[in-house]
DNA sequence: GTAGGGTTAG
């Protein structure tokens, strides 16, 4: 069933039906766990309703688990919870796999303190032992959130409780670590699996040549490569990703190139990722023909542009002056889910701004508004500053105020954005106002916006007994350099 | 015979 044949499941279950022979919970689990791995997460849970009403079947363990994890996969971690009530009311006693299915989720989406609650329960009140899947998924979850302390006291924990870390215990902590920057740290990780007798994989190796990439550090990047295989592992396609997307952030594209060539006659098919890494890195050096050629191939090739494509090509067109491309791209994506993402309204709201197209802005920003769709902060900053770009301050300071209103306060970027245009304009009214509240919230200035607003003073439009303000707004890399 | 954890693009 995990072999995405559900259909022929069906089939099957059609059979016994006909033979009137009374498919049991097994044959259902499978059926259902079908339906999850396909992503059929509504026909999966008006199977699992009508199991229950029909009384098809009494649902075991087994079979909630299932459920549970295709609501946990689709971020219905409220309903999965309900569904672990729902099992101790009928009696059917949650297992360790119930819970972790739900902790493993809960950490995912960020939600640490109800990750941590659940734990709780499930061994002080059910009594249930955690096991190592338990602890990784917690210990990824806090390092993800840098909560390195936490992290390594559950690691105690664990060696407490006699159970050992594994090799994706492991690999979770050199991903942390890497995509930190910290990469010593990381390689220092893969040094104490290797004492513990641990043997790193591919997956911990795309991990740190993922961490040097990121860093830029290419060589590096290429010696772990050569490193691994010769040690006998074969790179795959994520390995090569990492790579493209390290050589063209690194305006490397020949090299990306050369590379994305080499791992199709190594006989690994480009996936969605490595089309969409090598696009962004066409885009970044103004190569846009050859983006699009690309994107004609991606599709020759059977791979569906996914959202996150379609949101760099948005943002690649845009930043190549090519608005009215990236326009018409949204219009005749039309209603498709990909244009209800509030990423791509920011993104052409953006693009709008910086060509001085504020009406095409006004109109992106309505209908987002008309389409339900919630604006973030992202939205609004980039609305405020195409307003002030075409000086029109009123409307920018009336947005900022509703941002308020709206439960979405302003970040640090939206004041900035909102002094810079205040100052560009040479209108002064609420610039001390401003700051203040800055300070407040304990923002700074960027470095720009400070020394725009040095400039200011120097030429006397502002008072200098604005330093004192400015002084508690300097950013923390500034004051650290010594010629500052 | 069915259920849980680690890697890549904004």
């Amino acid at each position: 069933m995990q072999l995405y044949r559900t259909k022929d499941g069906f089939a099957l279950l059609g059979c016994c039906f006909r033979r009137a022979i009374a498919p049991d919970v097994y044959i259902f689990s499978a059926l259902l766990d079908g339906l999850v791995v396909e992503d059929r997460i509504l026909e999966a849970e008006m199977l699992f309703k009508k199991l229950i009403k029909q009384k098809l079947c009494e649902p075991d363990v087994v079979m909630y688990n299932t459920m549970i994890k295709g609501l946990c996969k689709f971020g219905n971690n409220v309903t999965a919870l309900a569904l672990l009530r729902l099992m101790e009311q009928k009696n059917c006693k949650p297992s360790i796999v119930t819970y972790s299915t739900i902790i493993d989720s809960l950490c995912k989406d960020k939600m640490i303190d109800d990750a941590f609650k659940l734990f709780k329960e499930m061994v002080s009140d059910k009594g249930i032992l955690p096991d190592v899947i338990t602890y990784n998924s917690l210990i990824c979850g806090l390092c993800k959130f840098g909560h390195w302390d936490e992290a390594s006291k559950m690691l105690k924990e664990m060696a407490d409780e006699k159970i050992s870390p594994n090799v994706k215990t492991f690999t979770a902590l050199v991903d942390a670590f890497c995509k930190e920057g910290k990469v010593k740290e990381a390689e220092a990780v893969i040094n104490i699996m290797i004492e513990r007798g641990k043997v790193p994989n591919i997956v911990t190796y795309n991990s740190l040549i993922d961490g040097y990439c990121l860093r830029g550090e290419m060589s590096k990047a290429r010696e772990i490569f050569d490193s691994m295989t010769l040690r006998g592992l074969v790179p795959n396609v994520v390995t090569y990703n990492s790579l493209l997307n390290g050589y063209c952030k690194n305006l490397n594209i020949e090299k990306a190139e050369q590379m994305f060539h080499e791992m199709t006659v190594k006989g690994l098919k480009p996936n969605v990722v490595t089309y969409t890494t090598m696009l962004q890195g066409l885009f970044q050096v103004g190569r846009c023909v050859a983006a699009r050629k690309l994107f004609d191939e991606m599709h020759a090739q059977g791979q569906i542009p996914n959202e996150c494509t379609y949101g760099i090509v948005l943002d690649g067109l845009c930043n190549n002056h090519l608005v009215e491309d990236a326009l018409s791209l949204f219009h005749l994506v039309g209603n498709s889910k990909l244009n209800s993402n509030i990423v791509v309204y920011n993104i052409l709201i953006d693009g709008a701004g910086k060509y001085g197209k504020v009406d095409i802005a006004r109109v992106l920003f309505q209908g987002l508004i008309d389409k339900g769709l919630q604006p973030n902060v992202r939205t609004y900053t980039v609305m405020i500053s195409c307003f002030c770009q075409e000086g029109l301050l009123g409307e920018a300071k009336l947005l900022f105020l509703k941002m308020n209103e709206s439960g979405c306060p302003p970040n640090d970027v939206t004041y900035r954005v909102l002094l810079q245009g205040y100052l560009k304009n040479q209108h002064y009214d609420d610039v001390v106002m401003l700051l203040q509240e800055m300070v407040d919230r304990g923002y700074s200035l960027g470095a720009s916006t400070l020394s725009l607003f040095i400039d200011h003073i120097a030429v006397g439009l502002l008072d200098r007994s604005m330093l004192k303000l400015l002084g508690k707004l300097v950013p923390k890399e500034l004051m650290d350099d010594p010629s500052f």
